[in-house]
DNA sequence: TTGCCCATGTAATTTGTTACATGATTTA
DNA sequence: TAAATCATGTAACAAATTACATGGGCAA
């Protein structure tokens, strides 16, 4: 406990909770094990932060007296660590966890999508096939949060973050229907609609007072 | 082709090709019309940029001679900037956008499922409430994605864009299902399941070698 | 004995945000 | 004439990544 915490507000980034939370769970653990535990959790629904951050990460949280640290090798420094969460940590992360206002709306990055919005640059079938490889990377998603949430419904502590991993399965298949209706609608849009892409097109350069698109 | 440029692989940032994309429909705008129209599109899919950034972003895209821009009031620094999108620049876009390595998996950051997953720190009722307190949101910015669709569907010359807000307003509508679905999940999990949460629980500090979760 | 996984960290850099400063034009 | 919106930018900072440095243990 490194004691003068004065605020009982802290204010961290979400990386830092995410790794209290990883800490939540019973058992000590290494900053490697819940980098390779993000990877198969976390990254999912959330993202599973650099190595090189979950070490730092470790330290802020260890200043703050939410976490304690144990070394190995008694006097050695740079030896394996294993943290665990304080009482301190899991009452923060539990008034962080529960508090409405923190959790602002989802952030969802599409480069697909951005490709599509800008389907006037591409070839109708570029832009199918980069969909159809959408679909396939997804499928491919789909399979290892599978993997994890079998590996997480055996064990009862994991309650909680098989739920999570079920959401996301759910969420991969509801991808896929909306690649496959993207699609049709690409489909739709493509032959008869007003043919984009790089050829033959006349006009069409009407510069100057066109309305700012939606 | 603007002389010059040395290699024809540019590396930019996500948005750097966002803000050149905004530029790639006809008409020339102002660094603040392209945080507004950002703000009303490509947010629901992608992500709207701080206008601060918007400017830093034309400025490096004019230096790269991917965009061109013209002050209003011949001689003042400072004045207005009209920004329109060179060859050279929408050329390297049309690359961008058709390299199907550069788009990577979408980056999704979802702040709900991350406290359901830590689910054992919450009260069941507040994590109900949080839920269904996701639900409105997503009401909210379903109702906001079918005002712009409404709007981009109007022109033609933003086909693709209408494709797009189409797709969003569809995986709204997938959100909200998820998130019933979750509730269900929830409720059923909740009264008979391992019950979280707060008060009275006896044992459960089995800390030591338990396993990893997945 | 080579290469992989375990394990921890530092340094440099990029990306992006918020806060601040400034002023013109439009609307109530 | 006051407030809102239009419009552009600088400065300080935070968040996060990549590249790099280091070394032990184990398996082919």
């Amino acid at each position: 406990m490194t004691s003068s915490q004065t605020s009982n507000k802290q204010e961290l980034p979400p990386t830092a909770w995410a790794v209290l939370g990883l800490l939540s769970f019973p058992g000590e653990r290494t900053g490697y094990e819940l980098k390779k535990w993000a990877d198969s959790s976390l990254r999912f629904f959330y993202w599973s932060p650099a190595i090189s951050q979950i070490y730092a990460e470790l330290r802020r949280l260890e200043e703050l007296g939410y976490a304690a640290s144990a070394r190995s090798g008694p006097e050695e420094v740079r030896a394996k660590r294993r943290y665990a969460i304080t009482d301190a940590g899991r009452a923060a992360l539990a008034g962080w966890a529960s508090d409405t206002a923190e959790a602002g709306p989802p952030v969802l990055k599409h480069g697909l999508l951005l490709r599509v919005w800008l389907g006037h640059l591409s070839e109708p079938e570029r832009l199918r096939a980069m969909v159809e490889e959408h679909m396939d990377r997804t499928l491919a998603e789909l399979a290892a949060v599978r993997e994890a949430m079998a590996h997480a419904a055996e064990v009862p502590e994991w309650a909680f973050p098989t739920l999570a991993l079920r959401w996301s399965e759910r969420q991969h298949l509801a991808e896929l229907e909306l690649a496959e209706a993207l699609l049709a609608d690409l489909a739709q849009a493509g032959p008869a609609g007003p043919a984009a892409g790089a050829p033959a097109d006349p006009g069409r350069q009407a510069d100057g007072d066109s309305p700012t698109p939606g």
